[in-house]
Parts: C-alpha cells; structure tokens; sequence
DNA sequence: TGTCAAAAGAGAATCATTCTCTTTTATAAA
DNA sequence: TTTATAAAAGAGAATGATTCTCTTTTGACA
C-alpha cells in the first residue's frame, strides 16, 4: 500500500497523518499473521528505529477506535492486532499461537440467516465470529 | 456443587487434591460470568482470607491444562475463566465488558454439518465457537 | 506413621501496557 | 509562507496482572 493512500485513509478517518502513524499502518498490513504490539515495533524499527514504544501503542488505540486495525480475543495476555480488510473468522491453532484468517461468505449467510429467524432472546445481534480450533496440516 | 464431589472430579484428573483447589473450583462453578482472578481470589477470600494469589493462578492453570476450566478469550488485557460444563458459545456486549453464555445445539449441528461436508482446506477442526457481539436488552 | 514429591505461601520479579510530562509537529487560519 | 495551537510523539516511570523463586507445608501412598 503506498503511503499516498495510507495518508488519504487516515485523512478521511479524522486522524492526523504523521509518519509514525503511516509506519505502524504499513506494519500492520503487512504483517499479516495477526502481530503483537512487539512485533509491529520490531518490524517499524527496521526504518524507524527510534519510535518509542508508547506511540505504537497509542497509535494502536487509535486505530482501533477507528476501526482501521481490530484486537483479536487470545488466551495469552498479549493483545494481538487485525488490518481490518472485511469482516472474517479466525483459525486458531490448538497447539501453537498461530492465528489466520478465514473468509466464507456462504457461512455468513448461513448464521445471518439463522440469528435473523430465530434471535436470540434479549439480545441484539452485531456481528458474528467464529474461533474455530484445530490443527493445521501444512506450516 | 458438594465438596465431596469436587474431590471426585479433582482425583478424577489426576490432580491432588487440596482445600485450596476444592476452593477455587468451587468459586468458578459458582461465579457464572466469566471471573477474572481477581474477582475468584475475592470470593474464596470470603471464607479463605489467606489465599495466595500464587496459588489461585497456579490452581487455574492446572484446571485449564486438565480442561476443568476454560481460559475466555477477551480484548482486553485479563484473562477470565469459564467452568467448562460443555462446549458452548458466547455472547459479548459490545458496550461493556459483559459476556454471557450461549448454547445452542442447532446451532452446532449445523455448524458440525457444514464444516463436515465442506470442510477447511490444510486444516482439521477441532472446536467451533462463536463470539457473538451486540447488545443486551435487559440486565 | 513416615516419606516425599507436589502444592501452597510470601513476596519479589517480570513484562505488556499505560501514564505523565515535555517537546515536536501537522493543520488550518492569517 | 508564517504563525498559532491542539494533537501527537517521545522518554522513561508507573501500573498491574501474572509468573517466578524459594521455603514451608501437606496429601497420598507405602
């Protein structure tokens, strides 16, 4: 993604667009396994090497107010980010960390249709993911 | 939940058992949504005031290892804990930190059907679960 | 009842994340 | 283009949940 249009997206965001916020932006699209907070800043300082730490993570926040990138829920206590592309479900590894995307839009419409047909009793439906765990047959 | 029955369930697993675990797991049987450690530590607390936090962390984790309990997946940086009674989903408020449970065995027949017949390519499910977010109706 | 590995206890250590305070900078108006 | 200013970045301390270390206690089995 070139830095144009990282500026254009954080301009329409409301957000200033600063070189640190741009970096942690291409770090976070480009690191595509779900990253750490320290792995985003291992991967800015390779271009940026004096970017404290303090900035990533309130960048980080940021961006998640927006909803540019999103927290994903794991069981360890590091938070672990998302370029948000679309909405999409997440394989987890029950052995490693390992996390990847799953996109099905034929099970998408499968829940939509279901919660809409049936509902869940005092209780508003926003969004739907799966956690689905297993193993994964090739690295 | 009887103590004696606890210990059943404890010896069962293969884990010794101990005032201090019969404690804990009674705390998470009995505190249904979700306890942080620090609310379970609170409540054994009541009749137990000498617990050690080391402990309860180390109890949960031996729980979690054997499957007794479930570590929540949540956004945020503290982990909550589930008796596991049987696989279920749930439900998360996307205002406030609340979680509740979720069960429903259509649902998972459905769910079990699809991936059955279609299936994950380079990968072998194991568990499915939902993290459905929205909003509650009613407290 | 004695033995001993496992568990509990206490408090220090760790470490991801947040906070505080100062300096710098992007933005928009003059 | 310069200026004003609120927002953002930076540095390092602080926080706080969780883990570790080391010692003491205890459950389970012989």
């Amino acid at each position: 993604m070139k830095t144009e249009e990282i500026s254009r997206v954080l301009f329409e965001k409301g957000l200033k667009v600063t070189p640190q916020r741009i970096a942690v932006y291409e770090a976070v699209a480009r690191l595509n396994n779900h990253p750490t907070a320290e792995s985003i800043i291992k991967y800015i300082r390779k271009t940026y090497p004096n970017i404290s730490t303090a900035t990533v993570y309130k960048v980080l926040d940021a961006f998640t107010e927006k909803g540019l990138v999103n927290r994903v829920k794991t069981e360890k206590d590091m938070m672990r980010y998302d370029a948000v592309l679309e909405s999409h479900h997440h394989l987890y590894c029950s052995e490693t960390d390992r996390i990847e995307d799953y996109h099905d839009e034929q099970l998408d419409n499968i829940l939509k249709n279901y919660f809409e047909e049936k509902g869940i009793s005092d209780f508003k439906v926003e969004d739907i993911k799966l956690q689905i765990v297993g193993k994964f047959l090739k690295s």
